[in-house]
DNA sequence: CGCCCATTGTGACAATATCACTGAACGCCA
DNA sequence: TGGCGTTCAGTGATATTGTCACAATGGGCG
């Protein structure tokens, strides 16, 4: 697959000049992922800065006790500096970064990604902004789980899942893991909600039946 | 006061040319807060870098419900990046910055830190270890609050706030906000810490009596 | 079909949060 | 110095969430 002018893509490299972008596409490599794949973690580390094409990378954690909490998502058009982050930061973490589709990315070698922070404006801002949105997100993250309740995260939860779909393929488990508490606690709440007929649910599968009390539920 | 060369209090300043650190002690102010003020919060953006001379900044988001939690703390020498994430981001944040000493800080405008971030490798090195130290700090509290066991985070607290000293003052209200829970909570681990003999309370004070134990709680 | 195993259901109990109070200590000021 | 108001701490009842142990179910596959 020829990814073409893959700078066309991030607002980091858009409004670079066409000589910078040149070569960027020649000193960046093209990476795939398929579903599934550890695309980072502790053992892992890339020393390099990710942009993603296409697909998403679920980012998570993971608790001593072996408990998982989803951080956030790196979609297409966004880059992912967490492992930059902590790259530099020289310091332990278990974050992990999964493939959650067939994932396309452009890597940019630390060298080249030093170089243009230095010299293009553009791309300074690009690479602030990137942080900053993360920054924001887990302050985010921090206030639903020290404040939240279960019953309304779940169903923000699975609103953003769903999309505009009408039906999530998902275990009670990876709904656990997304607001980092238990299965069962999950499978409970999952009853009640389909008692009260905003869902249905079968094995492996959700179907949201009235998206409207959802909603109201998930901005109490 | 005259804070003398301050450049040389900063990692990311100290292995400047004498030049650039001439110049940086020409273009920062300097600023004092007395203890209690707030440093910034959501009403009060400042489009500039701290830099921490002296004294502790303690950093905390509210919730809408009105329940506070501490994120990290600013000490001397480091930088205070979350500011200028949040001013990056453009997004809505409820973070809000306290002088919890008598706080001494210089603040770089926006036009120099984007000269430095261009023109220094050593500052840029400087400045992406602070916002990665942050992230870090915020994984950190999220693998707390979502995962932790109230009496272990209590007792990490406790020791992390005495440091050297044999006591603490504080109120269990205080305590509660540095873990996000609620003062009944604190009361009634306090009590419990008392009873086992490890702490010995009275109105707005905390003495560690036994800190191997204590110790031994916060590890577990 | 029957077996395996991932998934889901359930009850009992523990930990934490919430609510509505009461009581205790302190600072202030007459 | 004694009252008085305010902040701080203690407490019981109840709700919510987490933990543990185990049972039941459903689907895939040989």
């Amino acid at each position: 697959m020829n990814l073409g002018d893959w700078t066309e893509l991030f607002q980091g490299t858009r409004s670079l000049p066409r000589s910078v972008r040149d070569r960027l596409l020649a000193a960046a490599r093209t990476l795939k992922y398929p579903t599934g794949r550890v695309v980072f973690g502790p053992d892992n580390v890339p020393d390099s800065l990710l942009f993603l094409v296409d697909g998403t990378i679920r980012v998570s954690q993971t608790s001593e006790s072996g408990r998982d909490i989803v951080l956030y998502r790196v979609e297409a058009g966004e880059s992912c500096v967490l492992t930059t982050a902590c790259m530099l930061a020289e310091e332990a973490y278990n974050a992990e970064g999964l493939a959650e589709t067939d994932v396309v990315a452009v890597v940019l070698p630390r060298s080249d990604f030093d170089r243009l922070v230095a010299e293009e404006p553009a791309f300074r801002t690009f690479v602030f902004a990137a942080y900053s949105r993360r920054l924001i997100d887990l302050l985010r993250v921090i206030d639903d789980v020290a404040f939240g309740r279960i019953d309304v995260r779940l169903a923000q939860c699975l609103l953003a899942l769903a999309k505009d779909a009408r039906e999530i393929l998902t275990t009670h488990q990876q709904l656990a893991t997304e607001l980092g508490t238990a299965r069962e606690v999950i499978s409970r709440v999952l009853q009640d909600f389909q008692k009260r007929g905003l869902i249905a649910q079968s094995r492996g599968r959700v179907a949201l039946i009235d998206r409207a009390k959802l909603q109201a539920l998930a901005v109490s």
